[in-house]
DNA sequence: TAGCTGACGCCCT
DNA sequence: CAGGGCGCCAGCT
């Protein structure tokens, strides 16, 4: 644990990546389990920075507490995050997961 | 150096 | 039912 570490971005890369492959979570579940329940805005600040991050971070896991894809716009193509959805078996139709909560992985609840 | 803004979410009119 | 404001923290201009 260095200093890094406790930094609120590396929090959210590190929670980023236990998301289940096929699964997802949002922003607010990953800001209220680092501690910071309010500071859901910066955890999308974070995925955004993520892409210049070292190791790989599934942003594209990471929605609205709608199930919305809002951060679509920041992946390379407009329909790049929906596809890495698609691809894991996420069915997604006008930006929205369909049976967003059957898909819905709460880092808080990491029993399944 | 100080201020603005952002892939959100909740409460209050 | 809908719209607007505030908090949160760090990076960028």
């Amino acid at each position: 644990m260095t200093k890094t570490d406790d930094h609120f971005f590396n929090k959210v890369y590190d929670v980023a990546r236990m998301v289940p492959y096929g699964r997802v979570t949002t922003y607010g579940a990953i800001a209220k389990f680092i501690g910071s329940p309010q500071a859901a805005r910066m955890v999308g600040w974070a995925m955004n920075k993520s892409f210049s991050q070292k190791e790989f971070v599934p942003a594209h896991r990471v929605v609205n507490r709608n199930g919305m894809l809002t951060g679509k716009h920041h992946f390379g193509t407009s329909d790049a995050m929906e596809q890495l959805l698609k691809n894991e078996g996420i069915i997604v139709i006008d930006d929205a997961i369909i049976n967003f909560k059957k898909h819905f992985w709460d880092p808080a609840n990491l029993i399944d």
